[in-house]
DNA sequence: AATGAATGAGGGTTCATTCAT
DNA sequence: TATGAATGAACCCTCATTCAT
């Protein structure tokens, strides 16, 4: 992810017969892992532990993937936003950008949402600097997203009244992110971080940032 | 840290003849081990790992840690800027902000700097999220640097020609966290992002911020 | 164990497909155990010596043990004469108790009889003298055998033509454990003893208990 | 020890002025090993524990002993009888045998007595049976005790009006260390056994063997 | 004579992975 | 397809022993 998280994800599920089953183990399995990754790391949780919350034997994960790594890299690319950040594509007002935001923010401070997992990201992100494959991963969502973001940065400031290059937009994109971002790290170090008195200022900088 | 990492740090050195070679010993370690962690990860770095880098026998690293948990705390500590926060109370103008952001950032990209790694910061909140003594650590050194975060805070707006009360300021100090470490996660994501670039956008923030 | 120590145990064997297997890979780690123990102590014996007996990794042992004091405790219990100690129970006269002494002596003597072991059942004593969970195990054992001894004793005294209070047979039974246990004692600090020039000592000291 | 445990020891303190001092060394070594052992047992005693229960550095202990084994066996062969059992020639009646079991008894009750503990006797036993070194310092002892047993048996038992040959006192002896060693082991084993109640059996016991 | 820092082998234990069923 | 028993390398940590001082 980046400014968003995926949203949908399936699509498929009683349709083709052949690879069918599969994709829905896959998916069992990676959800399991989830939920292990957040409650305990990517390296505190053990297959054991995947395996008992898919509800499967360890070995049957290894015919589904080949080692941990996979998973690990399969759960940091399900977990960013997929094929063209279709959520980037429904923002058009500087509101818009905003109300993102403190959705995410409500989202990682209830911690029920395992997709939007904020220490995950922080997670993901620190692995990315280690482990070359999933750097690449991450960035090429992140090209992704950015580039969109930058679209609706475009839209959103020329309804502020304002016109924006696609490169300036771009930076403008980058600073969101890094608010994006910013805010997942507040939010693991400080729960009780209100949303509502954050808002306003959130939608300030915004402005100045379309203007 | 969060808006600010440490930067003096030994001062004594060939001083007391007495512990002195423990506080040696202890600072080599540690050194090790930040290396370490920033290169695998508080759980992917072993024991036998760090010992190697500090050119010691694992052995010999627990006269001076009773375990690898007390490593990680101590990293964690050392990481984050000591009693009181000096840094914080030398911002007095917007400026002083922004530079400082940009200095962190291209600390950051050069990773030279091992107490200012961008990755370790993440590493370290996500393993708040998951350990209550990290947390408890870090969310001490966040107030810590919230305090003296608003009151610069409120000396910069009260130099820009506003007044905003301690309240206000705190709220601008934690927007303020969030692009802080919003970078950290940039830098890492995408370690080709230009500062000067974002310097102008990043101090219209801050200016906005400030009003 | 202490006056008598288990000589039936199985019976089950062949019998529940279900955690038939496990029942029998605990008591092959449960038989190597108390070989190692037998040989090097509780504490000198290692786990991957213990798997090396079984002919098992040492990681499978702990799918069925979870540390090795559960291990030492296990092989506390089974060394323990079991569940109201049936050899007890069947002693009626003054020759039993002695036959069952020299019984025990022999097979301690020849050493082939690991679940009577004279050096295990130091050790063990030893052990509990420091481990408050295996003390709970030997008193309660103790106090199941000890009941029975008592009733046997009387029953003994009987046949002897002698009437004993319930409570001076239990003396009586104490007397006996001291002699049971001190014949372990013996039989290892000197194991040339002979046991057929000890048994109409033994037997005239018996006599003088049950008069 | 056997039937009896060392009382006497030193002798010399300030006498001669070449090697006294490292004999009184290796009697503090010595003092504080008897102790950890006795709380921890051979195994679980450390060369640290031994050294700091000193008051002394872990190096140094090496100066005076080669090895932790040594240790053991020094301790093993100081808390046997010394030197021709003087405490063995001084018992004379059947009474005198009884009392002195008593007292050994209550001397393990109270476990303030370093050189008399219960736990140490049964641990060293087994040891025996592993180290054949210690088995011979050991069995040596223990033949050492015998002998001088053996006699006090003729005597007491002459006093009572019969006459034994050595071997039948022999055997009288042996009996008789079984009883002192399963009083260890019962005393251990049941702490809060009564002696006073004992007494009177043992007495009886005793008596019989004498007839 | 004495220290205690330093070593490194080996301890108990975990866990990713494999494989017989 | 699915299981879960089994493996063994590697983990964290301890401790007997050595050695520079």
């Amino acid at each position: 992810m980046s400014f968003g998280t995926r949203q949908a994800q399936q699509g498929a599920r009683a349709a083709q017969p052949a690879h069918a089953r599969a994709e829905r183990q896959r998916a069992r399995i990676l959800d399991a892992a989830e939920r292990c990754f957040i409650e305990r790391g990517f390296h505190g949780a053990s297959m054991a532990h995947i395996a008992a919350t898919a509800r499967m034997s360890p070995g049957l994960i290894y015919r589904y993937f080949n080692a941990k790594n996979e998973i690990v890299r399969a759960i940091v690319e399900r977990h960013l936003e997929t094929d063209g950040c279709p959520a980037m594509q429904r923002l058009n007002t500087r509101e818009d950008f905003c109300a993102r935001m403190m959705e995410a923010f409500e989202r990682w401070r209830r911690r029920d949402n395992p997709s939007m997992n904020a220490a995950l990201i922080l997670e993901l992100t620190a692995e990315a600097s280690r482990d070359a494959e999933i750097l690449e991963i991450v960035r090429s969502k992140d090209r992704a997203v950015s580039k969109d973001l930058s679209v609706a940065v475009q839209r959103a400031a020329r309804e502020e009244g304002t016109s924006l290059s696609l490169e300036a937009a771009h930076l403008r994109a980058v600073v969101l992110q890094c608010l994006f971002e910013g805010l997942a790290c507040r939010v693991v170090r400080n729960p009780s971080l209100s949303a509502a008195a954050l808002r306003p200022l959130l939608d300030k900088v915004i402005a100045a940032l379309m203007s």
